[in-house]
DNA sequence: AAACATTAGGTAAGCGCTTACCTAATGAGG
DNA sequence: CCTCATTAGGTAAGCGCTTACCTAATGTTT
């Protein structure tokens, strides 16, 4: 059996408390015996026991996180980034993955609550509030990466969607296109994206108007659907803003079963800034979301709200147009003519 | 606060025993009783404190998963599978990132120890069969996936990594290439591959000898630079096999720097079959890990051994090959010329 | 109807740890 | 040399739960 915290009193001749005193750095105790007990507990390999400790009201040390989908590359990095942190801090995580589902979400929360996790990230997703505010009613420290509820009053660490679809397109508009479809789906992140493109669009007087319809899922094949819809339809795009890289990158296969070249005839800014967006022929000229920065921020944010420190905090982060090779300056159509 | 099950039982107007023999679903409980007691749980809102079930010496339904990087979609998409698997058979997971360093299995494993997790799922990495063979003396059921030790006796998942090297440099050498290069990494996995690879060329009698060197890192420049090495020397190659999906992307591109068109100049076929390799543009010809199946098997074997089922066992998947766009037969040169 | 088995439920110890409170020993002040 | 702080360390209760063992009240058997 694992030895106990009796194991090492009885060893170094104290008692329990002593040996606990030690553990938690409480004060009273000579250094020798302080010595002679931590040299006890190495020889013995001893490790205090998280269960019990827990059970006497102090932490668990470990943080649940929930996001929409492990597999999906913005999350994984994302997690990655929030692990690192955590362990730095002294916390594990424990993922849970709810494919956008509400009942999922619920599932989990109250999964996690039930192993006294001292707090938990809600990643993207959630657009129902009522879970959310249903949770802080609790006292257990909740924040959100990677998405806000402007709403709510919640350690909070995101991007500015807004800005993030206004610079996408803005830089598209100073390649000379006018013709900028955007594909996203109906959730809270992408409508504040679009608002930024149609402020975009004001903003430098085109007016440019394509049937839309949101996206259902976020992958490949529906980007290319989307993006195909809109080339076949009477107006057309010579650009897109994809909401992800993912739907950038069905966008562009659209286009090239079209014959459309990649940037010359047709370009593409997709969001998020993956992996995929890097290694991706051609790179994705895409929106990059700080990851890191995010995934850093949440934690300091959630341990510092699990040590009591009360004030709340939204720290929103500026997105980043990563200028590639799938957006080009438009060739003017008349001059192929 | 959290109401315990004492203040069930009060509620319920009998004792804790009762109440505690209810949740385990132990007998001698009348159905009235059960069922009243039930009635108050759910009013209370109560769920177990798992702590407190864990000191008794009870499971703590979690499980600890360590694998290299959690950004790298091919442990991403494993890490999901197990995850759902997971849930699925009531456990949760904790994932720890080693980055392929010993120091963080070893200070991982010790933290998930200390964590009273059930059960231990390691993935890949872990070249010191030291770091296994120290685990496995202790009680804690720990089990390996995509990987094999041949020498250890413990719950295994692998594909057959020997065969996925032969299929891969069979489909090229079928292809017409004779000059086929392989890029891999220094770990055991890649070794077996690259055995796969030499038995296939010699049952085509091919020989082809280059001066090969090890990946240092799998990532998309590591891929470029080590094919533009073998591409740049005296011998040459018309094909590639790559030990992972990044890698086979770098070797593409080292192509591409050189001219070369893909796949009609140079054919390349990756591992893995991650989602990269789907959505890459020409999509990768890549040996496929049954990726989905991996993460179930581990886990059932895993949580069988938790029960207490006792035979250790080894499941060798057969990896498929995904034939896609970036091989093809190889046009003679001396037709170009 | 006596003797016993069954059933339904309760009592209390113990899992490994923290902590409020207590005690003994040492040293300082007068 | 006695009183009182101070310091070092110990005692024991309690965190929420499980479980071995116990009791009381039924039902069965002859």
């Amino acid at each position: 059996m694992r030895p106990t915290i009796y194991d090492v009193a009885k060893e170094a001749g104290v008692s329990i408390a002593t040996v606990s005193k030690i553990i938690n750095h409480k004060g009273g105790i000579s250094e020798r015996t302080k010595n002679n007990v931590l040299r006890v507990m190495k020889e013995l390999n001893y490790h205090p026991n998280i269960m019990a400790t827990a059970l006497t009201g102090k932490n668990t040390n470990s943080i649940g996180l929930v996001l929409p989908d492990l597999a999906n590359p913005f999350f994984s990095e994302l997690a990655r980034k929030i692990e690192d942190r955590g362990h730095e801090l002294g916390y594990s995580i424990m993922i849970c993955s709810t494919d956008y589902k509400k009942e999922k979400e619920l599932k989990y929360i109250q999964l996690l609550k039930s192993k006294s996790v001292d707090a938990i990230i809600l990643a993207s997703g959630f657009e129902d509030e009522e879970v959310i505010s249903r949770l802080l009613k609790e006292k257990l420290p909740v924040s959100i990466v990677a998405k806000n509820f402007p709403s709510i009053s919640i350690n909070t660490v995101a991007i500015d969607d807004f800005q993030g679809g206004y610079i996408a397109t803005t830089h598209l508009l100073e390649l000379g296109h006018t013709k900028i479809a955007i594909i996203a789906r109906d959730v809270y992140s992408n409508r504040e994206r679009m608002r930024g493109y149609y402020q975009a669009l004001m903003d430098y007087g085109v007016d440019y108007k394509f049937e839309f319809r949101f996206a259902t899922e976020s992958n490949v094949e529906t980007g290319t659907r989307m993006a195909r819809e809109i080339l076949d339809s009477e107006t057309g795009a010579t650009a897109f803003v994809a909401c992800n890289d993912l739907l950038a990158i069905g966008a562009i296969q659209a286009g090239r079963e079209k014959g459309f070249n990649i940037p010359n005839d047709l370009s593409v800014v997709g969001f998020d800034n993956t992996i995929i967006a890097e290694v991706y022929d051609p790179p994705l000229t895409t929106v990059s979301q700080p990851i890191g920065d995010m995934g850093k921020e949440i934690m300091d944010l959630t341990v510092a709200e699990i040590a009591g420190e009360k004030g709340k905090r939204k720290v929103i982060l500026v997105p980043d147009l990563i200028v590639r090779r799938s957006t080009r300056i438009r060739v003017d159509e008349m001059i192929d003519e």
